[in-house]
DNA sequence: AAGGATACCTGAATGC
DNA sequence: TGCATTCAGGTATCCT
């Protein structure tokens, strides 16, 4: 679901549409969501967009700032002149917007809009001054990412410490952080490996193997634009293509690409877990 | 302290 | 038919 290719889609589109855009008001319908004062964002000026591990940040030029998290089903979507015309999906969204899962509405200047939608609700807006990032749990305890911080000299360390089995550790936020269900178990695939397998227990061949399928996935995945399973959509509420490619995840009953075997589900760490035990050892 | 289980939600799919 | 149950997965929290 939303990943580290979802979120920097999203990240994408948002920084192109709303940079220079103020924040005239704010409407939240469902308080649950947002934590902080909401106030403090009113009059503020958007000059950045950045992502952290599957966190959003909305720099504000007034001191403040936007952590958001979109966990399952979040979704944050631009309405404004600046949709390109040939979008024509997403007319049908843009006139049912606000719908009934629409949970906070920004007004923006020029009269656009942004919509942050979340139909199970677990998502999260915080309003907090600009140094104070990294005081939030979340920002604060990320593992490093693939792309940015994270080597293979610092993968192996990660895994070879660990105690826990790969799968698990993959998706381990305060371990890597960026991958989830989906890709972890997409590069287990591409990379044979079985998702049970003690992390502490990998060669430093396997290892490698699986640092460069992560990075072939989540490539593939910023590629196709995210993949569009549950409600993911784009910042201009558009899908993305990375679900029609998927190598393992959601094809149990399936064929295995790497060798024709089945593919197979299983419950690990009480996550979904989908692998091939013919090639996978 | 690391790691596992459960809660948070709703809608779709499945069960009876 | 229709109501109940199960499942989906990213944290946050509690427990061992």
């Amino acid at each position: 679901m939303p990943e580290l290719p979802e979120v920097e889609t999203i990240r994408k589109g948002l920084e192109e549409y709303l940079i220079g855009h103020t924040i005239i008001d704010v409407e939240v319908r469902l308080p649950k969501i947002v934590q902080g004062d909401i106030s403090e964002v009113k009059g503020g000026k958007i000059v950045s967009v950045r992502r952290f591990g599957k966190g959003l940040v909305i720099d504000l030029d007034n001191g403040y700032l936007l952590a958001i998290h979109i966990k399952l089903t979040g979704q944050l979507i631009y309405a404004g002149k600046k949709i390109p015309q040939k979008v024509k999906v997403i007319k049908q969204l843009y006139s049912s917007l606000p719908n009934k899962w629409t949970h906070v509405i920004f007004h923006l200047d020029q009269g656009e809009t942004l919509f942050y939608n979340d139909f199970r609700q677990f998502g999260w807006i915080k309003i907090i001054p600009q140094g104070d990032l990294k005081k939030l749990v979340f920002f604060k305890e990320l593992g490093p990412e693939f792309f940015r911080d994270l080597t293979l000299e610092l993968f192996e360390k990660i895994i070879k410490k660990s105690n826990t089995s790969i799968k698990p550790l993959l998706i381990d936020q305060k371990k890597i952080s960026g991958v989830g269900n989906i890709y972890s178990n997409d590069a287990l695939s591409l990379a044979k490996i079985d998702p049970r397998r003690k992390a502490s227990s990998l060669t430093s061949d396997e290892i490698k193997c699986l640092y460069e399928s992560l990075e072939t996935v989540l490539k593939r995945g910023l590629q196709y634009g995210g993949a569009s399973e549950l409600s993911y959509i784009n910042a201009l509420g558009g899908e993305g293509s990375y679900q029609k490619h998927f190598l393992v995840y959601g094809r149990q009953g399936q064929k295995c690409f790497n060798c024709g075997g089945t593919i197979e589900k299983i419950q690990l760490g009480g996550r979904g877990t989908y692998f091939c035990k013919l090639c996978q050892k």
